[in-house]
RNA sequence: GCCGCGUUCGUCUAAGGGCUAGGACGCCUCCCUUUCACGGAGGUAAUACGGGUUCGAAUCCCGUACGCGGUACCA
């Protein structure tokens, strides 16, 4: 039987997208393309007071750059829109209201100081966060202690309230996590949850339940800091919309840093991105570095954060997205946490540039020259050289590094590594050289250095005392690919042109 | 504190009762190359601890330790 599949990942536009937070929705994408299913995106803005502008765009620009963007058929309009809470506002009530209506839940009339005067009050060395749950809800004011008239007298007057969930007491509440297999909670032990705020919305407990089914998701990937939660919807799917109908869930292992859990500090702290692209936080004006501005190519981002936590059983290391599409599942995430290795994921990079072909390099190459106010417009010539060295580019801007002599002459040259063993019948050789190279009719990198070789032996000295010089003369300094490949590039003008130049500036004794 | 989830080289991982625990990153050595890389060949290094079950345990069970997460009108 096919499998029909309707994946959803929810961000929360309130500040940036962590490394764990792309690759949820990277496991999210790769399981419904591969079931041929859906992939909707459902944004979290419930919490207005945390709510960061900007921060909704950069998720789509993100996850557009990572080449995750979910189809605009499934984002826009559609059967299961709006796709952002806060438009889905007045739905949620309703559910709530039933809950109470069926004693699975009720009302809360407790204002903040109350309730910090409940957990300051309860406070003890053996429990340190005081709950409000079935031990307490006694004690507070809500329709559990308070009588009917009241409670409607107080709903009648606009009353700040919550409508929080009615914890039964010693029900095993478990279901089956596609990662951990069976997971099972004592509800004795879970607090008595806030579904509706008093603003009316709802908390990401109600909400994730009454979209999943509005939405008819059928698979759910969410981090492993829901774990705890999950009874609560659980519960929620059993008296609202009935477990059967609950979606397949699965928690994926935290992104751990260097000590502990990852966070932004640590990108700043060891000097690696966590974020995609750069996110500048509009309210502190705190800038995150991205993977992209430090040079990543998207394909190493998404191979990277692909493998942190799941691989196909074989050795293969590189993939595609497309191939991840087709060989990921689900069972075979990892149940355990990963620690983040940027010196692993710069080898992926490398591997991914020196795998691309060199069109798909052209334009973050040009952007890296622009950096450097270099503009380029022969497109063949810059193609000729990305292929000569992005074998030896690990991120984009080493590019610049290992190519620029292309397109600059040495102003100046540092001749000191040969200046010892330089000598007049050196120079003798090289004029020799110009002379022939300015006859060749075959500017190859093989011919010359055929060229180069012949007029060596018969000047009786070792073409490999006279490579270094030409390397100087040709780039300025001991370092780029082999030195008849950068003169074939060049060209014969310009690399005869450079060649005198640097022999008038050599120092003759 | 309580609840939950985890634990194989430094790191990411393979091995789902049975060969000397395999691969990759990093690091080291050598080869190639009279630049530097790429590439090639080697090397280094692990089943947290203690009990069971079994002819046989990294693998199954129990306990301990450690790590992480949760314990909000945040997601």
């Amino acid at each position: 039987m096919e499998k029909k599949v309707r994946v959803r990942f929810a961000p929360s536009p309130t500040g940036g997208l962590h490394l764990g937070g792309v690759r949820t929705v990277l496991y999210n994408y790769l399981f419904a393309k591969k079931h041929g299913g859906d992939f909707i995106l459902r944004i979290e803005d419930t919490d207005q007071s945390r709510f960061v502008p900007g921060a909704e765009d950069y998720i789509f620009e993100t996850l557009k750059w990572c080449g995750l963007h979910p189809d605009e058929s499934t984002q826009h309009g559609g059967a299961y829109g709006p796709y952002r809470q806060s438009e889905r506002k007045e739905s949620y009530r309703k559910y709530a209201e039933e809950l109470v209506a069926k004693g699975y839940a009720y009302y809360a009339f407790d204002t903040a100081e109350e309730l910090d005067a409940m957990r300051n009050k309860l406070r003890t060395a053996e429990n340190p966060s005081p709950q409000y749950d079935r031990t307490v809800r006694q004690q507070m004011r809500n329709s559990l202690t308070l009588s009917k008239e009241e409670v409607d007298a107080l709903l009648q007057q606009n009353a700040p309230h919550v409508i929080r969930i009615k914890m039964p007491e010693g029900e095993t509440v478990s279901f089956t996590d596609a990662i951990r297999g069976e997971v099972s909670f004592d509800t004795s032990v879970v607090d008595d949850k806030v579904l509706l705020k008093a603003d009316g919305m709802p908390t990401y407990h109600l909400a994730v339940v009454v979209d999943d089914y509005l939405m008819q998701i059928t698979h759910a990937f969410r981090g492993e800091e829901w774990l705890p939660s999950a009874p609560v919807h659980v519960l929620l799917w059993r008296y609202l919309f009935g477990e059967e109908a609950m979606p397949q869930w699965a928690h994926l292992p935290l992104i751990l840093g260097p000590s502990g859990k990852l966070s932004k500090r640590d990108g700043a702290k060891y000097g690696f991105p966590v974020f995609a692209m750069n996110w500048k936080d509009p309210k502190t004006g705190e800038l995150t570095e991205g993977f992209r501005e430090r040079g990543f190519v998207p394909e190493a981002f998404v191979n990277m954060l692909a493998v942190l936590g799941w691989n196909d059983g074989t050795e293969q290391e590189v993939f595609s997205l497309e191939e991840l599409v087709q060989k990921f599942s689900i069972e075979r995430v990892h149940s355990s946490g990963a620690k983040f290795d940027f010196e692993k994921a710069k080898w992926f990079n490398h591997e991914w540039i020196k795998r691309k072909e060199v069109e798909e390099l052209r334009s973050e190459v040009r952007t890296i020259f622009q950096q450097h106010d270099l503009e380029i417009s022969d497109d063949v010539y810059l193609d000729k050289v990305i292929g000569l060295v992005k074998d030896r580019c690990t991120l984009l801007p080493d590019f610049w590094e290992h190519s620029f002599f292309f397109f600059k002459a040495p102003k100046q040259i540092d001749f000191t590594p040969i200046l010892a063993k330089w000598n007049p019948a050196k120079k003798d050789f090289f004029q020799s050289l110009i002379k022939s190279l300015r006859s060749i009719s075959d500017w190859k990198a093989t011919s010359l250095e055929a060229l180069f070789k012949q007029l060596a032996e018969t000047a009786t000295i070792k073409p490999g005392e006279l490579q270094l010089p030409m390397r100087l003369m040709l780039v300025g300094g001991k370092f780029g690919p082999p030195v008849f490949e950068i003169a074939e590039v060049l060209g014969k003008e310009e690399t005869i042109t450079r060649m005198e130049n640097a022999l008038e500036q050599v120092p003759s004794h």
